[in-house]
DNA sequence: GGTCATGACTCAGAAATTTGACT
DNA sequence: GAGTCAAATTTCTGAGTCATGAC
C-alpha cells in the first residue's frame, strides 16, 4: 500500500510548489521590455537535441492472429503494422466509411508482400478481430492501473513509466534560444498511422507513413551542438536560416505539404507576434470608419470586380442593421485544390449553392441565408439582413449562374489582401476576425458587468456581484464572440447526465435552504422567549443565519454554474479565447473587477499571455 | 499582370491525460 | 482518506491564411 504521507510532507510539498513558481516567475524572459530585432531575424542563438522520434514496430504476440476468409495468416512486420493501425480504429466511426476503407485496402496492400497481395483482395474478409481485442484490452488495462495501484509493482511501473516521459520531456522538449530556455510546442515526430482528415475527406483511411531522421531538416545555429540522428541515421539536410522559427520540418506524404517543430505559445517568438497581431487590430480600429465607407461606396462601382470585392468585405466585416448589429466574419476563403481535401469554403470561395436570397423573412427585408461548410468541415448557418445594395449585387452576380459556380468570379483573397493593405499596412481579411472578436469582448464586457446598474444605483457596489456572478457575464462575453467566430463542438457525449447531475444537486441544495431557514426561525422564536440574556441561544442563531446564508451562496454558485454549462453545450470557447481576443482586454476587466486573473486564464494560458499580463494597467482600451 | 506552387505560420476541434471535487 | 468520475487541461495534428517568387 502507499504510505501514507504526513502532514510535513504535505505542507512541504505545497511550499515547493509555490517556491517552483516563484522561481519561475523570476526565471521568466521579459522579451516584451527588450529590444526588436531587425526585420526578418528571429533569433541569433539556437540550439536543441532535435525531434523525439516514436519507438519502432512492436510485432504482435504469437497467440495474436490475423484471419483471411477465415483462414490464420502471418503477415509480414509491414503489412501488420498497418493491419494494427485499422483494427485499432474498428470501433470508430471512420472505418464504416467507403472512402475511409477503400483508402486504407489500397495503402495497406502497397505495403505487403507479393505473396500478400494475392491473397488478401478484399477487406470484407478480413477479421482483425484478435487484433482489435488485443488493443482494447491494452487500453483497458491502463486505464485500469490506478485501480491496481494497490500492488506495489504498478506503482513502480508507473513512476518508471513518469520519470521516462519526463526524461524525454527535458531532453527534447526544450531548446536554448537567445541565451534563454524555451519549451518546444511539439518535439516529437507524428507517429504513423492512417489518416483522419475532417469531415468528407477523399484521402481519408491513407496510410500516414512512419518518418525517419533521412526525411527531416533540421535548422538551428551553426556555431551550436547540432543534434545527434538516431544511431546508424543521419539527417536530411542541417540548414541554418534564422529567418524562421522551425526547429525543424519534414514532408508528409498525404498532402506532400511541410509539418514543422516549432516553439510552445509561451515562448517569445509566439508571444511577439501574437501581441503583433493585436496591435494591427487595434489600429484598424482607428481606420475602420473610413474602410466601411470605402467599400460601401465600392458597391455601386462600374467595375464588376470592385462590386464584388466590396460584398465580399462586407460579408467579411459585418453587417449594420439599425436596433441589432449582427455581424458575419466570414473567413477570407482561400481556392482549394479539388479532390485533394473536403469541400468547404470561406467568403471568396462561396458557391451560390452556399447563400439563398429572401426578399422578406420573419418581419426582415433583404435577408441572406448562408449555408455552407466552412472550416474543419464545420456548418455555417446564419440568416442576416443586408442592406439593399448589397443585396441587389448579390442578385448580380448570382444570374445566369449554376448552383456550382463561384458567387464571386471575379474575386479572390489574393486581390482582396492586395488592396486591403494599400489601405491600410499589414491589413488582410483575418485582422478583421480580430478586430470584431476583440471588440465585441470589449463591448459585451461593458454592457454585461453591472455598469449600467452602478450608474443608477451607485449603492449597489461591483463587489455586490459574486466572483461566480462576474465570470459568468465573463464567459457570456466570451460566448458572444465564439458565437460570432463560429466557433462549435459536438456536444460532450456525457453532457445531459452531468445536467442532470448538476439539476439534482440545486434541488438539494434547495430543501437545504428550506430546511435552515426553517431551523433559523425555530432558533430565533426560542431566543426571544428566554430573552437576550441566554448567550447560547443568541449564539445559536448566529450560526443558524451563516448556515442559511452558506447554503444560499452555494445554491447560487450551482444555479450560475447550470446556466453556463446549458448556454455552453454546443459552443467552444477556447478557441477564441486563445486566438481572437486581446488578452489585455481580459486583464484590465480582472483588475477592474477585482476578479483574479487566474479564474480567467489557467496556468498555461497565463504563461501565454505573460506579456499582457504584466503590461496591462486597469484602464486599458482596446 | 495573372497564375500557380511552395513555404511558414496561425487557428481548430477531438482525443488523451491529469486534476480535483465529491461521496 | 480512498475511490470515483466529471471537469479541466494538454496533446495532437489537420485545416486554414497569407506572402513570395517563378514563369
Amino acid at each position: 500500500k502507499k504510505p501514507k504521507r504526513t502532514k510535513e510532507e504535505i505542507e512541504e510539498a505545497r511550499q515547493l510548489k509555490i517556491k517552483k513558481m516563484e522561481e519561475e516567475e523570476q526565471s521568466r524572459w521579459r522579451w516584451w521590455e527588450e529590444e526588436k530585432y531587425e526585420d526578418g531575424v528571429k533569433w541569433r542563438f539556437l540550439e536543441h537535441s532535435g525531434p523525439y522520434f516514436p519507438p519502432e514496430y512492436q510485432p504482435l504476440p504469437d497467440h495474436v492472429n490475423f484471419y483471411y476468409d477465415g483462414k490464420k495468416v502471418k503477415l509480414s512486420l509491414a503489412a501488420e503494422e498497418v493491419a494494427l493501425f485499422f483494427a485499432q480504429m474498428l470501433d470508430h466511426e471512420y472505418t464504416t466509411k467507403k472512402v475511409f476503407r477503400e483508402n486504407f485496402f489500397q495503402d495497406w496492400r502497397k505495403e505487403m508482400t507479393d505473396e500478400e497481395r494475392s491473397l488478401i483482395q478484399e477487406l470484407d474478409k478480413c477479421d482483425f478481430g484478435e487484433i482489435h481485442a488485443m488493443h482494447k484490452a491494452k487500453v483497458e488495462a491502463r486505464k485500469n492501473m490506478s485501480k491496481e495501484e494497490k500492488l506495489v509493482c504498478n506503482i513502480q511501473f508507473r513512476k518508471v513509466l513518469k520519470e521516462a516521459n519526463q526524461k524525454i520531456l527535458d531532453e527534447y522538449g526544450y531548446c536554448l534560444l537567445d541565451h534563454h530556455r524555451e519549451r518546444i510546442g511539439n518535439f516529437k515526430i507524428e507517429p504513423p498511422g492512417l489518416f483522419r482528415g475532417r469531415g468528407e475527406h477523399p484521402k481519408q483511411g491513407k496510410l500516414k507513413k512512419r518518418i525517419q531522421p533521412e526525411d527531416v531538416i533540421i535548422n538551428c545555429s551553426k556555431e551550436s551542438r547540432i543534434p545527434v540522428p538516431p544511431a546508424g541515421h543521419r539527417w536530411k539536410e542541417v540548414r541554418h536560416d534564422n529567418t524562421v522559427t522551425w526547429l525543424a520540418s519534414w514532408t508528409e506524404n498525404i498532402q506532400g505539404s511541410i509539418k514543422y517543430i516549432m516553439l510552445n505559445a509561451n515562448s517569445k517568438l509566439k508571444g511577439e507576434k501574437d501581441w503583433e497581431k493585436y496591435e494591427v487590430a487595434r489600429k484598424l480600429k482607428s481606420c475602420v470608419d473610413n474602410i466601411r465607407n470605402q467599400y460601401l461606396m465600392d458597391l455601386k462601382s462600374r467595375e464588376m470586380c470592385t462590386r464584388q470585392r466590396a460584398v465580399a468585405l462586407y460579408f467579411i466585416d459585418k453587417v449594420g442593421v439599425t436596433v441589432v448589429i449582427l455581424k458575419l466574419a466570414l473567413r477570407a476563403g482561400n481556392e482549394k485544390e479539388e479532390g485533394e481535401t473536403a469541400d468547404t469554403v470561406g467568403c471568396c470561395s462561396l458557391r451560390v449553392e452556399h447563400i439563398t436570397l429572401h426578399d422578406t423573412l420573419d418581419a426582415s427585408e433583404c435577408v441572406v441565408e448562408f449555408d455552407f461548410l466552412g472550416k474543419d468541415s464545420i456548418r455555417y448557418y446564419n440568416k442576416v439582413p443586408v442592406i439593399k445594395k448589397v443585396f441587389k449585387n448579390l442578385k448580380l452576380f448570382m444570374e445566369d449562374k449554376q448552383p456550382g459556380d463561384e458567387l464571386f468570379d471575379r474575386l479572390n483573397t489574393s486581390l482582396l489582401n492586395k488592396h486591403l493593405s494599400s489601405l491600410m499596412p499589414g491589413l488582410t481579411a483575418k485582422v478583421f476576425r480580430t478586430y470584431n472578436a476583440s471588440i465585441t469582448l470589449q463591448q459585451q464586457l461593458k454592457e454585461l458587468t453591472n455598469v449600467i446598474i452602478l450608474f443608477f444605483f451607485p449603492c449597489r457596489l461591483p463587489e455586490s456581484d459574486s466572483v461566480a456572478e462576474k465570470l459568468l457575464s465573463y464567459n457570456r462575453a466570451n460566448r458572444a464572440v465564439a458565437i460570432l467566430c463560429n466557433h462549435q463542438r459536438a456536444p460532450p457525449k456525457t453532457f445531459d447526465q452531468s445536467m442532470a447531475n448538476l439539476q439534482s444537486k440545486i434541488e438539494a441544495r434547495k430543501e437545504q435552504l428550506v430546511l435552515a431557514k426553517s431551523e433559523l426561525k425555530q432558533a430565533k422564536k426560542e431566543a426571544k422567549a428566554k430573552g437576550s440574556a441566554d448567550a447560547k441561544l443568541q449564539a445559536l442563531v448566529v450560526r443558524k443565519k451563516m448556515a442559511v446564508k452558506r447554503c444560499e451562496e452555494q445554491l447560487l454558485k450551482l444555479e450560475v454554474q447550470a446556466t453556463d454549462r446549458e448556454e455552453n453545450k454546443q459552443i467552444a470557447l477556447g478557441t477564441s479565447k486563445l486566438n481572437y481576443l486581446d488578452p489585455r482586454i481580459s486583464v484590465a476587466w480582472c483588475k477592474k473587477m477585482e476578479v483574479p486573473v487566474d479564474k480567467i486564464y489557467n496556468k498555461s494560458q497565463r504563461d501565454k499571455f505573460a506579456w499582457a499580463i504584466d503590461m496591462t494597467e486597469v484602464g486599458f482600451e482596446f
